[in-house]
DNA sequence: TTGTATGCGTTATCAC
DNA sequence: GTGATAACGCATACAA
């Protein structure tokens, strides 16, 4: 496959190569006649610019890349397609960047930044303070969405408050009657909004007197994906198959809340008559779920605009608020149930 | 910022570029120690080689490209684990490339193949008689996995058939009673699979004595987005307003069943007791929705395996069988109940 | 308005 | 083993 480059098409057309790269940029300082000439070569003989060469050549290319760690979670996929919409409203290039489980996400940063010339960057979950180090060395702006672990006050940072808004969660359910709140929650060394809703699950309890009971939480194995109806029922059957007591489930995502509810189904147990179950994140899915799983809703859309807004507020050298808390909401479902003292 | 380039390296280490190059890319004739020293100052500097200027050197690269429209769609999600665990088990490395709804994904691989010196490339999803035609201009092996447009014989491609499947479950479906079967369609022009699913519908009623109602067929809008809960909803929300009698709603895809069965509740009906509902794809969320979806379940690990598989005997120019069809499997759930004659 | 020449950062081919 | 140096394909400063 002999690959067709510029200098050929120039040769075709009887021109240079310049007149070539002139026409394909649309820049101005060309006859109309010989663009329309090269334009036509180009389509006849299907070329195609390499687009390492232009990244290598150019000093900057005017595109924002998305770094999205586990990119086929439902959480994700409206807000990529806000992101998506408000950087090219802006006439800006968008690259979605896959991040694989094992890898670093800053290293992936650091090399699309040098290939593609990036403009900025946002990180759509994944970075946790492990991996925060290394962000100094990121030379362009960057925004932390969904995400909002302890790094300093110059880290662009858009989010909800896991802790607090997994407390009120909490302190709704107690509110409710239930006494015995198991916890379905993510592995026992989680670092980031797993770990900050176990925390605001535990604060709630001790702060309205009552016992945290580590045998109602439900750790998710270190081989399993944490965020899955299949983790969900896997947790929620080891619990009921543990002869524990409890009258409400709480899983940390809407998905674990719904593998909960089959594993309770497939038990015989109806919910919320036998056993409320509630989640964490607000996605379609909980809605149209039946029961509606109750669940705290994070404004996803509006902090996807807000990332952006950020990211190019950074960019144009604004002064910014660099940490954005958003305000969850309490979606009551049909999924729990307010439970009389007594029974 | 300035890059710190290799160049800035071999004079921080006192040798020439070309070492450093042959330590970066673990080359065979380098000294140990001076290997060992390079590396360090480069872990020192936190360099970070420029992947443009790589690519643009390199004649080969070893890189597979997955080209995803819809990269949200969970369809796609455990196909796309499969996919890259199978590349990345091959010593190859593994590009996930969304494309934008507007966007055609064939100029999108033509434009990836020269920048990256891809060796091969899967489609997944996306790509119909439309687009097709400038397949020929690839330089190098493709897959379209999941969709089986009318391409030639020549057209590598794995798939299940999409009509065969659908007329399978309507048939499933009459065999248990249903007499008036809602269909909710793609959009009316789609040429692709929602073309294909709706011609198995019709060929199953016409096939079996009955009559084609265009009355209980619900097509997608033009502005909505297909296979969504949303416009499952909204779909099975008109059909009910429209006071047509059915018994059976038929919907395209799983995702679009969980929506019609929110409208039928939203209605005050139950499901399968007053309306039986079914899907198509086989989600795990058919399966841990309550009730179970009834579906078509497509193996799709399998057909990640084959793409892949088939990828790679192209690569390594093995005879290979180029159009492979997989069976789909019916998957009775509890959304949909045998009718008695009479009611 | 157009063409020529240079360099972007890297790899690979040579000599040494 | 190692170091110059020539490409890779393109954009652009500068000359024409």
């Amino acid at each position: 496959m002999e690959q067709i480059t510029i200098r050929e098409i120039a040769k075709l057309c009887g021109v240079g190569v310049s007149t070539v790269s002139r026409a394909i940029n649309d820049h101005p300082d060309i006859n109309d006649a010989t663009k329309q000439l090269v334009m036509e070569t180009i389509r006849k003989y299907n070329y195609v610019p390499n687009n390492s060469a232009r990244n290598l050549k150019r000093s900057d290319s005017n595109t924002i890349a998305v770094l999205i760690k586990g990119i086929t979670n439902p959480f994700f996929a409206d807000m990529i397609q806000v992101l998506e919409r408000e950087v090219t409203g802006r006439k800006y290039s968008f690259v979605l960047q896959h991040v694989e489980e094992f890898e670093d996400e800053v290293d992936v940063a650091l090399l699309l930044e040098k290939e593609k010339r990036l403009k900025g960057i946002v990180f759509l979950g994944g970075i946790s303070n492990r991996t925060g180090e290394k962000l100094s060395l990121l030379g362009v702006p960057y925004v932390i969405s969904t995400v909002e672990a302890g790094f300093g006050e110059e880290t662009a940072m858009v989010a909800v408050d896991n802790e607090k808004e997994s407390r009120r969660m909490v302190e709704y359910l107690l509110s409710c009657g239930h006494e015995k709140i198991a916890l379905l929650a993510a592995k026992k060394d989680d670092a980031s909004i797993g770990m900050l809703r176990h925390r605001g699950y535990r604060t709630a309890l001790e702060k309205s007197g009552r016992d945290y009971d580590e045998e109602l939480v439900m750790w998710t194995r270190d081989e399993s994906l944490t965020y899955t109806m299949e983790n969900g029922y896997a947790l929620a059957k080891e619990l009921l198959e543990s002869g524990r007591e409890f009258t409400c489930i709480y899983a940390i995502s809407d998905s674990m809340a719904i593998g909960a509810c089959k594993a309770l189904f497939d038990a015989g147990k109806r919910v919320p008559e036998d056993y409320s179950v509630a989640g964490f994140d607000g996605l379609d899915l909980a809605k149209y779920y039946e029961p509606s799983i109750t669940t705290v809703r994070q404004p996803r859309k509006e902090m996807a605009e807000a990332t952006i807004r950020l990211l190019f507020d950074m960019i144009e050298q604004k002064p910014v608020r660099m940490r954005q808390l958003f305000e969850a909401q309490m979606v009551p479902g049909k999924s729990t149930r307010i439970r009389k003292k007594g029974k």
